[in-house]
DNA sequence: TTGTACGCGTTATCAA
DNA sequence: TTGATAACGCGTACAA
């Protein structure tokens, strides 16, 4: 059992609440005391009782980030930009995942509301619209990332992103372009994917659906991928790749099997990870502000914990960057 | 303000202490109005207020974890296997890095107890020894992860690692193995530094502190440690990296300036990473099992939680695995 | 300047 | 089977 406000004021033959005063630089209360009360909450190695404090106040300062996939550096940078503007607000954060399990993640917001967080950010829902039913969203805000169709969200602008790529691809002069999508059909997957259709069909290419496998946000979903697609009687020569995580599995598949990047098939990422520059060959990609999206989550959630109304989602622009591994398609 | 226990029994025309019993399955109730109450609570949308529980219960069933760097994927598989561990036991994980900053990891330790949580697993730790001096450490349990000298940790055997890299490059005929170390001094960094040096010596080579340069555990470390080691009179023909994301900098870098891993220059990383056998060329490194030493610490923390006295340290092995970016060094 | 009394939401003990 | 009461650690009116 840990030493209380109680314990030093028996010590210091004063009441309670006098040690609170003390302990929190309250006005009324002598120089002398205070100190000298300062000085043996020290020594006695006192830690205020964050429980005790919330309950009675009401406010917990801590905000919880519930994020999709830890094993997905995308979302690391994100934390450090929440972090960054939390820590400058004398906010604390915890993080947790969810694995992309609907049900684990509501599991984590119900904890998150159990412990009465003052907010939380959310990284890669997979419950999409029903967060607006959330019952407990009036008292604990919630901002989203890369949820652009609620109303408090920082997304980055996906369906640019997507078409961008696409239209990279097309100038080089490629006709079958695969993509490879998220297994989970939660909102920004499904945005990379209606653009794609978009921008082939706006172009004049007919969208097959053989060209449109499923992996997940994995090495190992870009490696199965490529299994399914070389099975096709035509194979494509471009894959457009849900994230720069599959884009490594999918180059690395295609190298092991004597397929040359981009030579034979070009690839292209999304996101923009560290490992998208340093990969060989570098990957093109769609570069996402990632510390910049944490930063602005955060800010949008100290807003609303502070009453702000007039909050509107925001969508951050995304920037197309070309590096090796695509090029034109092979004669034929 | 939520709805308290106090709200559903003016409902119910109970007391208070009814609602509990009947939301907790406590024996003294009547089926009837444990099933109006609990039915009662749902419609109300009642959520019980953790921080009240903790306040009288006296214990909080989280335990939180403190990570060295989130940018550092090695990381994400430990708290992969902590967090199934813990929610199998009904323990509720939050997880936040210091980066490895002294002062934030001291601050976050700080937070984990004004929480009162049940107990911390800290990854990474750049306080080493001084650890045990904590003051909290009685009321609050720690594990350590990678600090061997801690009475209560789980580590993987840096030292043995490091001996077989070394064997193995000197194995393939290279004499000159520069080593690019962690900037920050803590004990694995400093256990693979020793053991790199020892094997050396062992094997009548002599250890030459220029080819000892500091990386951190990014890419970008590795980057600045390969400027180090070209500019030297008489190039290392291999470079044994602290990390795979170090490892993964140094090739990089070194493939830009034209030089080719591994037939001008090897190099070996270590950790086991996704990425080192995505990479191109994959990466020979030493394998460490994250997973397992997640849950191994984890069930160490909830024997300690629990009480258990007869805790050791535990080491776990690691093994070399050879890939393509090592070779025999160039006939000169 | 200091102390007393109460309440935050919950559980546990005792009495009814 | 149920209700009243106290307690967890702290902050804050209000009284002294």
């Amino acid at each position: 059992m840990s030493i209380s406000i109680k314990d030093i004021a028996k010590r210091a033959n004063v009441s309670p609440s006098t040690v609170s005063r003390a302990l929190n630089n309250r006005p009324r209360i002598s120089d002398e005391t205070k100190k000298q009360i300062q000085a043996l909450a020290k020594e006695m190695g006192y830690v205020p009782s964050a429980i005790a404090r919330n309950l009675v106040g009401q406010r917990s300062a801590t905000i919880g980030i519930a994020i999709a996939d830890f094993l997905n550096p995308f979302y690391s940078d994100i934390i450090a930009g929440i972090e960054d503007i939390a820590i400058a607000n004398n906010y604390y954060v915890f993080v947790s995942s969810f694995y992309r399990d609907k049900q684990r993640e509501l599991a984590l917001l119900n904890t998150f509301y159990e412990r009465r967080l003052a907010g939380i950010i959310v990284a890669g829902s997979v419950m999409d619209d029903e967060y607006l039913s959330f019952p407990h969203i009036d008292a604990m805000p919630a901002v989203l990332i890369n949820c652009p169709s609620h109303p408090f969200s920082v997304s980055a602008d996906k369906v640019l992103g997507a078409r961008l790529v696409v239209e990279h691809l097309i100038e080089l002069g490629h006709r079958r372009i695969a993509h490879v999508r998220h297994a989970h059909n939660y909102e920004t997957a499904q945005l990379r994917l209606t653009s794609y259709k978009d921008t082939l069909s706006q172009h004049g290419i007919t969208v097959d659906d053989r060209y449109i496998v499923a992996g997940d946000e994995r090495f190992t979903g870009g490696v199965r991928a490529v299994d399914q697609l070389l099975a096709l009687p035509e194979q494509p020569t471009a894959i457009f790749c849900f994230n720069d995580m599959t884009a490594v599995g999918v180059i690395n598949a295609l190298l092991k099997k004597g397929i040359d990047v981009p030579q034979d098939i070009s690839v292209v990422g999304f996101d923009g990870l560290d490992i998208a520059s340093f990969y060989h060959p570098a990957l093109t990609t769609v570069q996402q502000p990632t510390y910049q999206i944490g930063c602005e989550s955060a800010k949008m959630l100290l807003g609303l914990i502070e009453g702000k109304k007039n909050i509107k989602a925001r969508i951050i622009e995304s920037q197309l960057i070309v590096r090796e591994s695509t090029a034109p398609p092979r004669a034929e």
